[in-house]
DNA sequence: CGTGTTTGACCGGCGC
DNA sequence: GCGCCGGTCAAACACG
């Protein structure tokens, strides 16, 4: 693996992993207490058709990798971005029909809740023009997950995708006037339960403290558009919508806070996994200890923050003024 | 007033 | 070259 196929992966990649590990074990039911190690769901790298997997346990004790893994990431960790939660990530960058529709890609590839799925092409990638080359980030997230993301994020359209039963709504990032980030979220076809997130671009500025004002937010015209999976339609409910039905067929506006309802269930459950929390967090500040987050804390300016992050208290956690 | 969503129109990449 | 389709724009409107 050389350093340019590193670069045209995923820039969080590998805090993505590590934090998802952290928060699929308060969000996922596949992490067992019993089972703490669970939590290190299986890594595959898929590269020039050479696939590469591997767990995170096995990297741990094999410090040799993750040696080599950290130092190939190091150049890119100021551009580590503190993704919300979990379950898959997909870099992609290429034309194929896959490619451009990546929640029957990732079907297709069966991505379990705990998986993490790195996939890039470079060949493919260099012959394409600008919407082809824009590297994109795929996410399956439950709404949960959805929830938790803190960039804040402004919707600019919505459009039905043919051949997919829910329509695609889009979103740029609200935070900052240039910043670039887009995010796409659409319903998973094969779990309505799911969401399929595609990021694209990067922030060009640290996650702010709050989101920005809720004015807008609250629809209550919604209501009345708020349609269930099986109608083909669905529209990001506002957080009432939501705490009505927690696990509605909608999901949480990601420029919406979570609601009542949603925090405290994260609440409950982070109450409920508090000590386990203190081990994992031990263990991260072990993994990612020391220059790992060098680059973040020169951008960031509060060091380890990121790691302060805590899905039941998502606003009180993460960030800081652009 | 500031910030948000909605939605039809428009643009441009891509496949044929 | 043409048409399809995904992505974006921007006006209108809602909400606090």
């Amino acid at each position: 693996m050389i350093m340019s196929d590193f670069a045209d992966m995923s820039d969080w990649d590998l805090q993505a992993v590590v934090r998802g590990c952290t928060i699929n074990d308060l969000y996922t039911s596949t992490i067992t207490d019993d089972n703490p190690s669970s939590c290190f769901a299986p890594l595959t790298m898929q590269q020039d058709g050479l696939l590469f997997t591997s767990t995170f346990p096995d990297l741990f004790e094999n410090t040799a990798v993750f040696d080599e893994l950290h130092q190939l990431y190091k150049p890119f960790y100021p551009m580590l971005n503190p993704l919300s939660p979990q379950d898959v990530l997909t870099s992609i960058s290429g034309s194929s029909r896959e490619e451009r529709e990546p929640e029957k890609f990732q079907d297709k590839q069966l991505l379990a809740s705990s998986s993490v799925v790195a996939t890039v092409n470079p060949a493919r990638a260099s012959k394409s023009k600008r919407r082809k080359n824009q590297q994109r980030r795929v996410l399956q997230v439950t709404a949960e997950g959805l929830s938790s993301d803190t960039w804040a994020w402004r919707k600019y359209g919505q459009k039905p995708i043919k051949g997919s039963s829910y329509p695609r709504s889009y979103y740029r990032c609200s935070s900052s006037k240039g910043c670039l980030a887009r995010k796409q979220v659409e319903r998973s076809h094969s779990d309505p339960g799911m969401f399929i997130i595609t990021y694209t671009a990067e922030h060009s500025h640290t996650q702010p403290t709050h989101r920005n004002s809720l004015a807008g937010t609250t629809r209550h015209k919604l209501s009345s558009t708020v349609k269930t999976p099986n109608t083909g339609n669905f529209d990001m409910p506002t957080a009432k919508d939501y705490s009505y039905s927690p696990i509605s067929t909608a999901a949480p506006s990601p420029t919406t806070p979570l609601s009542a309802t949603i925090e405290g269930e994260f609440i409950h459950q982070a109450v409920k996994k508090e000590s386990r929390e203190e081990d994992e967090q031990t263990l991260e500040d072990m993994i990612l200890s020391d220059d790992f987050f060098a680059g973040l804390d020169e951008l960031d300016g509060t060091p380890m923050s990121h790691l302060a992050f805590d899905p039941a208290f998502p606003d009180h956690s993460m960030g800081f003024p652009c």
